[in-house]
DNA sequence: CTGCTTTCGGTAAAGTTTTATCGATATGGA
DNA sequence: TCCATATCGATAAAACTTTACCGAAAGCAG
């Protein structure tokens, strides 16, 4: 309750704005790439599809000033951004389950360029065991806990198939993970401490008819009752 | 602006209670297949992990009604969800870009579960032409548009390489379509009335980490300050 | 140098989503 | 039969997110 000392107030960035952030990275570095050093709220927006003052305000979440009339400054904005997100500080992480999905993302060179260093992947198929995708090896499942612990892994993605994902987390959090990147469609149980990031596709692709449908119901009852607005 | 004549409350049901119904959907099932006849809100949020007020909520925006002391009954409310995320009116659906994520997309059982035909994969690269993937065909990249518009295509999955997404986008907007699920981590320029939902796994997975570093200070905040709750 | 315009930062308002409160209803046991 | 209790539905409060507003700063044109 009472105010920390001299804590630089570490207010908790709120998760749609973290979303946000990695797009503007993308442009900033563009920008950068094409030796521009200011870029402003307005021109973001713009090329991202988003409204300015939402920039702003995610800009100022990460740290990073402005000059009015000028807009924030490429190199330190990336850095702030960077700084935010923590692109910096490298971190390992396992994958448990080879399958379809898990080599996809064996395969992924993209973490390793925001700082995550996907070292192994774990798989209770003898078949696949051994095996190595994109240079990551295919470790015997069994040796998943043993290797969480020694070597202080904190985050896990999880692709295993549903029925299988509550009894591996249930051995990832005996190991001591931290957090876990949840492909299934399962909720997980675990522990407070124990942080779950939810990519249920299913879900989203269902958000995506749904919202169709809902466009479609609109745009007919627009269309009878007049309101062809275009513009 | 004023009320349709007589119209069902055609209220627009929140993203998030949409992410989180098809939760509810698989445990209801599974206690359909338990033989029971009812379940409550707050049974549900107990398996679930979430807060029974909001189960509740959830449930009633679908349309499904509960009886006090014994909760919802179990067909009827299947089917209220099933309703509300369109489980019934199969969709056929394209992919474009049949390379890692694609194909394990394409190899996916779970779309068909919940209404949505994968029919086939788009790709430019005449090496991957002509397979096929689970049974699905792997297409001519030339083919996309002829094939969105004399299919009637509404919904896309876009799983090609970032540079590309601009540029398949447009030729799938051209082609009439409806609805992207973007996998890319690109904000796509579209027309208004053109769906887009994002899933940018480096950006989750940059929240997934983030907040485990905010996690980390705060329990080490409260260790110093002596806040030792456990309960 | 002066005024015009763009853009920032802070604060306030509006809109959404989550959580709380409370009376009503139905069930099961006294 | 009647009471205690679990649960629902509705309404309200709280929390969070997005959008709006306004004064100040800074570049630019004349
Ligand atoms: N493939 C997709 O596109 C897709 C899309 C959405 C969701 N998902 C979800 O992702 C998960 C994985 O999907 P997939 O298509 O890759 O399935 P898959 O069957 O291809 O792969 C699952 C892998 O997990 C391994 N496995 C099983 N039990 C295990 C255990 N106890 N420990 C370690 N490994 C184990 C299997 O051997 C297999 O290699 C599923 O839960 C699925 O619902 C997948
Ligand atoms: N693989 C992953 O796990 C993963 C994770 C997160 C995000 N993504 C994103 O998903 C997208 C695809 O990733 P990937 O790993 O499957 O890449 P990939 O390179 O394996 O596959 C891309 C496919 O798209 C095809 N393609 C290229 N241009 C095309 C065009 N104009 N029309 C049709 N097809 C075209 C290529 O031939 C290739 O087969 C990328 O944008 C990536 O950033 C992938």
């Amino acid at each position: 309750m009472s105010p920390s000392p001299n804590a630089p107030t570490p207010v908790a960035i709120p998760e749609p704005t973290l979303k946000r952030l990695p797009y503007y990275y993308k442009f900033i570095q563009g920008q950068r790439e094409a030796r521009r050093d200011f870029v402003s709220c307005t021109t973001l927006a713009e090329a991202l599809g988003l409204n300015p003052i939402q920039v702003r305000k995610d800009l100022q979440a990460t740290g990073a000033v402005g000059r009015p009339k000028v807009g924030y400054h490429v190199e330190t904005t990336l850095d702030a951004i960077e700084e935010c997100l923590g692109y910096h500080n490298t971190q390992d992480i396992f994958l448990v389950g080879a399958g379809h999905l898990g080599q996809a993302l064996l395969a992924y060179p993209g973490f390793a360029e925001i700082g995550f260093n996907l070292v192994a992947a774990f798989d209770a198929d003898p078949a696949k065991v051994g095996r190595e995708v994109a240079g990551k090896p295919i470790l015997e499942a069994s040796r998943l806990s043993d290797l969480v612990r020694r070597m202080h892994i904190q985050i896990a993605i999880l692709a295993v198939p549903a029925a299988a994902a509550q009894m591996v987390t249930d051995t990832l959090v005996r190991a001591g993970i931290r957090a876990i990147w949840n492909f299934t469609p399962t909720r997980l149980a675990v522990p407070r401490e124990v942080l779950v990031q939810d990519e249920n596709l299913l879900a989203s692709l269902s958000v995506l008819s749904k919202q169709l449908e809902n466009s479609r119901v609109k745009s007919h009852k627009e269309s009878i009752h007049g309101k062809p607005e275009e513009l």
